[in-house]
DNA sequence: GCAAGGTC
């Protein structure tokens, strides 16, 4: 190239490390160092020769995207516009405040420079990054020759692979995320918006939060993730215990017990049971069928991806995702793990991996592992299983520094460092090694097995703490020997309803459906959080709250679907197939916005369905409600910043009213003599500003004089003399109002106030309300709705039951109010409950709401005079067969029973106290044997 | 004041 002036590329990557990394390996750490406008973005500037051609490299990088989707201004407030109207309101991309810095940088040193080599990560978000820094870069400078730089990890060998193959962007990849980006904002705006105004004043809500700020957010992402809490707090609200039985067998030789079970399990039908215990107890001679031993390995994790990190974080330290992402962050930023947001789990195979493991044999506490693990000797090492995902961009997580700890470091800093480390090491560990004996045997014919385990080599599991792999004893047995069984007992349980789901559970079903990124996913957590939608208990357990629950409800009883992955997952594919050019970017968004424009609608349509739910769990504030009907008439005089649209009141009254009420209060009523009304899209010419469109009127005849017409085009501007005759002759309020009048908010133009029409029911208002003084005061503030008495909120009324109750109703199982019985556990008191299971259905039960109690009793077998109440509390691996009462239920197939013959076997109740084989195991009565029990309706 | 996606 002698003679030509050297080439200049400006070279872009998608955060400030990779910036560094790359420059690092292109220059052989020889790159000098500048600042640029922003603090974080440095420039590294080197030589370099790409296929034989000397360039000048000025390397430096944006932080993620650079622009931000935004709907034009005139569509921005709140109250600017109906919702309805942002799925096709104009949006643009603009780089906001925040990054200016980062494109006066681009713009200053793209002027400089012929090419521009675009380094963002190799996924569909860097691709779209890529074509925002192209757009900042060509305005300053037209003529630059655009290059991409695909790269796989930050290795040198990829690195310069990536430079001398430099290839174009890829537009498909762009234009996906454009039309993600473009669905996402115009679906979660309207939405958000829509439920925001429409509920928001209408309900007193039972959390504290500044009114004001409460805001109902829908996203595509927030809703499912929510969807997914509901539904299994729904799942277990709905469970309906069914009891079991099962035969346990155990039996102490010298050397130890052996816990024997039952290889049918669970059985759901007590005679069968019942009959096969008897069976057993008649013959309980125990045969050993089959002796087995094997070897069993227990494999190590695949290498830390995000979401595994969050997972296990939260399982072993119960931190939250977002708390786990921060610290792996701060952890990344000083240099101590590697970059914390990679769906890879799997190590490419030039990565260095002995020398990771080599650093940490300084360690007090896992050194010593780390060089067993480089000792040929020890042939502990073995090189990591392939999880099979990988991102193309990172690594997976792991250590890029030694630490012991440093001052700076928090509890969490250490146990995050801790768990990428452990975890690292693991996986780069062999298997733990177990013998397991597996012991059949046979009683009267039904089969019991035992088991037990010995670890041979724990390996992995001496550094990986965290996974647990138990050791169970067994005595030893021969294939033929025979034994008495030192007890054989007929135990009873309760299926249990599933638990509500863990963090680590939702980040699974997160993962699953393809709700959120590994980047994202905690953020759509926190959310639900922040937005009151649901609940974390000290467990890590989440639940929704009454807001989150109702508002699933709401769209479940609309018949939409708004709340599950489908939406998502439907998007995802859409993406892909525009990625893959398979499909056009225009045909996806021009065909998911107008579905679920429509899906908007209806929902508008059907929002009493959003208001039904919501008032289960909450009162009504009485606000007033408005249909809004037809569009735009004017934009506001008054505030000059929304629109005028064309309501309709429940009380039937035609207005045209400031959207941005109740923030402005302008509003022009209409005749009271009005049956229908809708805009045209005609406008006014005589008033102004405009357009003023004109509006198309029915009236009822019988309310108007006979040389007024029932049908007009009318203007709300001020010009039209119909219309103010109209008003003065009917006043504004319509003869048969649907509901109580109301109080009216403003003053309009063209009203005669005061003027009401004589069969008003205005006198049929409460006494207590506040009609005129203060139109847009909530009418039932200060009286309790349910009682009329003031003192206390509807929330607090004592007439009612509490709201918590009223929320069960929806499921399955109704809590009965009044009485409860404590948990045998936690102490808190139980509530009545009804079953309605086929073979109990209507028969009442307690159970412990929390999960961690697993307390459970029918409430007939409390006051049961053969059964005590203690005996009767018992948990679901508890005994005592104690129910049974109802009938068709415990008939015993034959009569008068036998007991166990005369051996050495003892039988023991649920309590573990012993009895002997000629007593009752349902009630404990020595007089009788079970299938005789008189508890069982014999 | 709204989404989700990058990243500091």
């Amino acid at each position: 190239m002698a003679g030509n002036r050297q080439i200049r590329a400006l070279n872009v990557a998608e955060k400030p490390s990779v910036a560094k990394a790359v420059s690092g390996i292109l220059s052989r750490n020889q790159a000098r160092v500048r600042e640029g406008r922003s603090r974080y973005n440095k420039i590294f500037e080197f030589d370099y020769t790409i296929r034989g051609q000397p360039i000048h490299m000025l390397f430096t990088s944006v932080t993620g995207h650079l622009m931000e989707l935004e709907f034009d201004d005139r569509y921005r407030k709140w109250h600017s516009c109906d919702p309805s109207e942002l799925y096709q309101a104009p949006v643009r991309k603009t780089v906001p405040q925040d990054k200016l810095d980062i494109k006066r940088t681009l713009q200053q040193e793209a002027r400089s420079c012929q090419w521009l080599i675009l380094w963002l990560d190799c996924d569909r978000e860097g691709e779209n990054i890529a074509y925002e820094v192209i757009e900042v870069c060509t305005e300053a400078n037209r003529n630059m020759n655009t290059w991409r730089a695909r790269f796989s990890a930050l290795i040198d060998r990829d690195i310069h692979e990536a430079v001398q193959n430099l290839d174009r962007p890829n537009q498909s990849f762009s234009e996906a995320v454009d039309a993600r980006q473009e669905i996402d904002l115009r679906i979660g705006a309207s939405f958000t918006r829509f439920q925001t105004m429409l509920l928001k004043d209408a309900f007193h809500f039972d959390f504290a939060t500044e009114d004001r700020n409460l805001i109902l957010s829908y996203g595509p992402c927030q809703f499912p993730t929510l969807g997914f809490i509901v539904e299994r707090y729904w799942e277990i609200q709905a469970h309906e215990p069914e009891e079991f039985w099962t035969i346990n067998c155990s039996h102490n030789s010298e050397e130890g017990t052996a816990n024997f079970s039952w290889m049918r399990g669970h059985m759901f039908d007590y005679t069968c049971a019942v009959t096969i215990y008897e069976m057993c107890v008649e013959e309980p001679t125990a045969t050993v069928t089959m002796v087995r031993q094997q070897e069993k390995l227990k494999y190590p994790p695949y290498p830390l991806s995000t979401i595994e990190l969050e997972k296990r974080a939260s399982r072993y330290f119960r931190l939250s995702s977002e708390h786990t992402m921060k610290v792996a962050e701060e952890l990344y930023q000083s240099g101590f793990i590697s970059y914390p947001r990679t769906e890879t789990d799997s190590f490419s195979a030039r990565t260095d991996l002995r020398a990771i493991a080599q650093e940490q044999q300084a360690h007090p506490v896992w050194g010593p592992y780390a060089q067993r693990l480089m000792d040929p000797e020890a042939d502990l090492w073995r090189n990591p299983g392939n999880g099979g995902h990988d991102d193309k961009a990172h690594p997976p997580i792991h250590p890029t520094k030694f630490s012991a700890g440093e001052s700076g470091w928090s509890q969490d800093h250490h146990k995050v460092y801790e768990l990428v480390v452990r975890h690292f090491l693991a996986c780069v560990s062999q298997p733990a090694v177990s013998a397991e004996t597996t012991v059949e045997i046979d009683i009267a014919g039904e089969l019991f097995s035992a088991c037990g385990r010995v670890i041979l080599a724990k390996n992995y599991l001496d550094v990986y703490r965290f996974d647990t792999w138990g050791g169970s004893f067994i005595p030893t047995y021969m294939l033929g020997q025979q034994f008495a069984p030192t007890t054989l007992t007929l135990d009873s349980g309760v299926t249990r309803p599933p638990p509500l789901l863990s963090e680590a559970d939702l980040l699974s079903c997160m993962d699953k459906a393809g709700i959120g990124t590994d980047a994202t996913m905690h953020d759509h957590i926190k959310k639900l959080l922040d937005r009151f939608y649901a609940t974390k208990d000290a467990n890590t357990r989440f639940s929704p709250t009454n807001l989150g629950e109702s508002l699933v409800m709401g769209y479940d009883d609309m018949g939409y679907e708004l709340w599950k992955p489908y939406l998502r997952s439907k998007m995802e594919d859409d993406m892909k197939a525009v990625s893959l050019g398979t499909k056009r970017k225009a045909d996806i968004l021009a065909s998911c916005l107008q579905e679920m424009k429509a899906c908007f609608l209806d929902a508008r349509l059907n929002k009493v369905k959003l208001f039904e739910a919501m008032g289960i769990f909450f009162d009504r504030t009485g606000a007033e409600e408005q249909q809004t009907i037809g569009g735009v008439v004017r934009r506001c005089g008054l505030c000059q910043q929304a629109d005028m649209v064309l309501r309709r009141r429940q009380d039937g009254k035609f207005m045209v009213g400031c959207l941005g009420y109740p923030q402005c209060r302008k509003v022009v009523w209409l005749p009271g003599s009005i049956s229908e009304a809708a805009v045209t899209s005609n406008t006014c010419n005589v008033c102004s500003p405009g357009p003023v469109f004109l509006i198309q009127f029915k009236f009822r005849r019988l309310e108007i004089p006979p040389n007024y017409s029932v049908d007009h085009l009318g203007c709300i501007g001020g010009c039209d003399d119909t219309l103010r005759q109209l008003t003065e002759i009917c006043g504004t309020g319509p003869r048969n109002p649907p509901g109580t009048s109301a109080s009216v908010r403003g003053q309009a133009p063209t009203t005669t106030s005061g003027r009401q029409a004589p069969t008003t029911t205005s006198g049929r208002q409460a006494p207590t309300t506040t009609s005129g003084r203060n139109p847009a005061s909530n009418v039932q503030r200060g009286v309790c709705s349910h009682c009329r008495q003031t003192g206390h909120s509807s929330n607090g009324c004592p007439s009612q039951v509490s709201t918590s109750g009223r929320a069960r109703s929806r499921a399955t199982n109704h809590t009965n109010g009044g009485s409860s019985v404590p948990c045998n556990s936690c102490g808190e008191p139980c509530e009545l409950r009804t079953a309605n299971t086929a073979n109990n259905r209507g028969r009442q039960f307690y159970s412990c709401q929390s999960q961690e109690c697993r307390f459970f009793v029918w409430e007939d077998t409390i006051n049961d005079g053969g059964v005590g109440q203690n005996a009767s509390h018992t948990n679901a691996r508890g005994s005592n067969a104690t129910s049974g009462r109802r009938g068709g239920r415990g008939r015993g197939r034959r009569g008068g029973g036998g007991g166990g013959r005369g051996n050495d076997t003892t039988f023991v109740s649920a309590t573990g106290e012993p009895v002997s084989g000629r007593r009752c195991f349902s009630c404990g009565d020595p007089s009788h044997f079970a299938n005789a029990c008189p508890n069982r309706g014999m």
